[in-house]
DNA sequence: GAAATAGTTCAATGAGCATTGAAATAATTC
DNA sequence: GAATTATTTCAATGCTCATTGAACTATTTC
């Protein structure tokens, strides 16, 4: 009888992810590109971060799949970022479902020394182990 | 004029909160918690982890008030833990809205030097710059 | 009180990673 | 083609932190 999720999640993935979503910097820049600026100048006037700093951190946001990135057509010296939004979506998904508090389930009553305590008496046998 | 959250969020503190989840072995206590087994032998029983290492993700996830502890009032070498629901109702609420693709909104057509071109031709002026 | 059991704390190791400044690449302008 | 602008890559530094084994505390059993 399976006590956890459905299908078991694969926890390095997921941490894999979430590891690249704690970082104060890497939260701000997703911040400021939800909000509609993905002109590069604009990102570094909001930022007030080292330019080489913002470019490590879109990169890493990049290879996550969180962020794409485009060229300007006319002057192709400007890149402009932007949210995938698939990737953003599966995200608040996958997150939003494993710590759902609808998910949590009540104490196994079976589990533990009070259990055997509660249905022989004050004393329990020596060997009393969960299960 | 706002372009963000409309209070800014605080980044520093999402990003700890975040870096506690991007740890597979947390997460997997956090999902056999929630599962409903808070006895430490069957905790340990699932996760194959050394107990010395499980108590150090225990107390990690404890000081981000995400899991509670209680000893056994009969044995009290037994420490039950379980998913603090508040905790977890607060983290699930604050990244389900940061993350909500709900809130990306479309690209400033005013921004970069794609804009000057637009409206004054093909070549524009050499001080382009955004806004 | 000695042995056993449950769990924590400590110290050491090593890997990963954010940050910084400088150099390098790419594209455009004059 | 030299200078300027936008962005990335590189190398070095230092901090954080997961992991391990050993020692320690607390509690119960015999």
């Amino acid at each position: 009888m399976e006590t956890r999720t459905p299908t078991k999640p694969d926890y390095e993935t997921m941490a894999r992810q979430l590891k690249v979503l704690s970082d104060p910097r890497r939260l701000e820049i997703l911040d400021v590109l939800i909000g509609g600026v993905q002109c590069n100048c604009e990102i570094g006037d909001h930022l007030d971060m080292a330019p080489n700093l913002i470019s490590h951190h879109i990169s890493v946001l990049r290879k996550a799949g969180l962020v794409r990135a485009e060229r300007d057509a006319v002057d192709a010296r400007w890149i402009y970022y932007s949210i995938n939004e698939e990737s953003l979506a599966a995200i608040s998904e996958t997150f939003g479902q494993f710590f759902s508090p609808g998910r949590i389930k009540p104490r196994r009553p079976d589990c533990g020394p009070k259990a055997v305590t509660l249905t022989s008496g004050h004393h329990r046998q020596s060997s009393a182990r969960c299960q």
